[in-house]
DNA sequence: CTGAAAGCGCTAACAC
DNA sequence: GTGTTAGCGCTTTCAG
């Protein structure tokens, strides 16, 4: 494997000082143009390109953003990501991703090893395991000595800057749709009921139907893919129990497989069971039927929590800003 | 915004010199246990952790993988990252991701800056438009420097390590299994007519086609995916035409859409359309109809691929190894 | 317009 | 067992 070339070799070379192969490279005005040009030749011909580390080391700057995210195959966290790229990028940062797999160890290593020098920032959305364990004392720790950004899960023990969607409102949202529809029994699943998130999910949803005497609410709360599955069919295709007029998907999973269930058992128009959930927007828009969705806006969270660190970046004292995004409700083929 | 504590902090404070506040941490025998201790319990009381840039510069290595990727929306790519970072991970390596957008300017830009110090050997997926412009300089000047693993896109100029999916093979299956049940007008459609690789599937389904003389072929290319569905649609019901016994699917697009246009259009079970085509696995398993698919093993596109740069990064002498995994098709609910 | 020298934070050979 | 020192590759002040 061939060596890089260093500026020192450069300036040996041309028999100058490394000093003026710097400021040549950089374009500094105290060097004359035929220095320049002579520099610049002889760079590209070697194809010297400076050293990132060292140049980091000296500036005490990277221009990298660091990004924690728990899952990647979470389509949701992908468009995020996407966004934050683009986003930063735009703004002249490149992005590190870590993927912590919701390990709360994961967690603590990404963020150690990312506030160390590699990275001016972070943005990150916190792991399951630290909602479980409730040990939030890493990103305090982290946050006194480089900015962060919380993004997607909420807790009020974090209180950085953060970007979240409006969780309750959006399953309010649905509710209040299916109301508006006639649907008097309506059917929570969820394949994430261990999550926090999943649990706020159906605690507002239960909620919401206690205070509605017109409304009927039931719940199928379970892990296991296959076995949800076989739950709901069960269920919708009972005939001896008072009809499910609409479905509300608390994931993406238990959403996708509720569609499956109703488009497999056949159940004929006049039934037709509505369905609202989470989906990937991407995938949703080639299927069929196409499930109404609850639009969580991904562009505008990536977008969000780069411009809040940026912000925090460039201000020396620290603000704290907790933007909330609301959702909408997508009407597909799956609800009127 | 508190300033991180240096080595240099720490030896001042404890009146001793860096190399030995250093040593300690790095817990050389050279250290008494008494310093080790007084040394590392400051340093936990203080929050230090070493500067990774300082750490990288130093030791001329970084402990960081490059990773280069055209599209994060892109499932197969999603998920091959995923493993690329899983097994990075297990061999003590980080990553860092960049992705392209499919753009050559953005490839070349990612190459030059991951391969000046940040990283000890990239592993990418050559974009697109690389492919258009034929232009594959970037990748033979990084090359000379810093290890590298191409997967997925294949080209011969292309002469690296190199991790690819027989994408031959995939169609040749496919094609195989359809005539084996019967079938005898085969519909290919896709949505990547102008990528290398759309090209590719459709060059290999029709050099089948014609060398069987019981086959017939039809092929649909579109790349608005609107458009595609409507021509798809058409094609599908209309009935004075030959009936399409089976559709081959050049990507997940065109496959999704295929199907969604079966499902929609209420095809009796006794012309049942046969449908084989690239999907989301994750997704796959949670929809009705599951699409009969060809799996390209991301799992093993992923371990490969840095399986051959740790092997690269360690030997000193350059190998060059061409792994090609072979796929499969997976028989689901589309065809028998 | 060019060069010498200091220093970013850390490690490690070498001295004591 | 501990300290001194050089140096990784680069930028930048200051001197010439």
């Amino acid at each position: 494997m061939k060596k890089k070339i260093t500026i020192k070799e450069i300036a040996k070379i041309l028999m100058v000082s490394v000093s003026t192969v710097s400021k040549a490279m950089n374009d500094s005005p105290e060097i004359s143009e035929k220095t320049k040009k002579k520099v610049k030749e002889l760079a590209k011909f070697y194809g010297y390109v400076p050293n990132h580390i060292a140049v980091s080391l000296k500036n005490q700057s990277t221009f990298n953003i660091g990004v924690i995210i728990p899952d990647i195959q979470n389509s949701f966290l992908a468009e995020v990501l996407k966004n934050i790229e683009v986003h930063a990028k735009k703004n002249g940062y490149r992005i590190i991703t870590f993927f912590t797999g919701e390990k709360l160890k994961e967690e603590r290593e990404s963020l150690n090893i990312l506030s160390n020098g590699m990275v001016e920032g972070i943005i990150v959305c916190p792991c399951e395991e630290t909602f479980v364990e409730k040990e939030f004392n890493h990103f305090k720790n982290i946050a006194e000595t480089t900015p962060l950004v919380t993004f997607d899960r909420i807790h009020k023990e974090l209180n950085f800057n953060s970007v979240s969607v409006d969780d309750d409102q959006s399953i309010l949202k649905a509710c209040a749709h299916f109301q508006s529809t006639q649907a008097k029994n309506i059917l929570f699943v969820s394949s994430i009921g261990w999550l926090s998130v999943g649990k706020t999910r159906r605690r507002t949803f239960n909620t919401f139907i206690e205070g509605e005497a017109s409304l009927n609410g039931e719940t199928i709360e379970e892990h296991n893919l296959e076995e949800l599955r076989k739950k709901i069919e069960d269920r919708i295709t009972d005939t001896s129990l008072p009809k499910i007029d609409a479905i509300l998907g608390a994931d993406i999973e238990s959403t996708l497989i509720s569609n499956a269930s109703i488009a497999k058992n056949n159940i004929p128009l006049i039934d037709r069971i509505s369905l609202i959930g989470y989906v990937d927007k991407n995938h949703n828009e080639l299927q069929y039927p196409r499930v109404s969705y609850i639009n969580q806006f991904p562009e505008k969270v990536g977008e969000k929590a780069v411009e809040l660190l940026i912000k925090n970046l460039k201000e020396e004292q620290k603000i704290i800003q907790q933007e909330v995004i609301k959702t909408e409700i997508v009407v597909k083929d799956t609800s009127k």
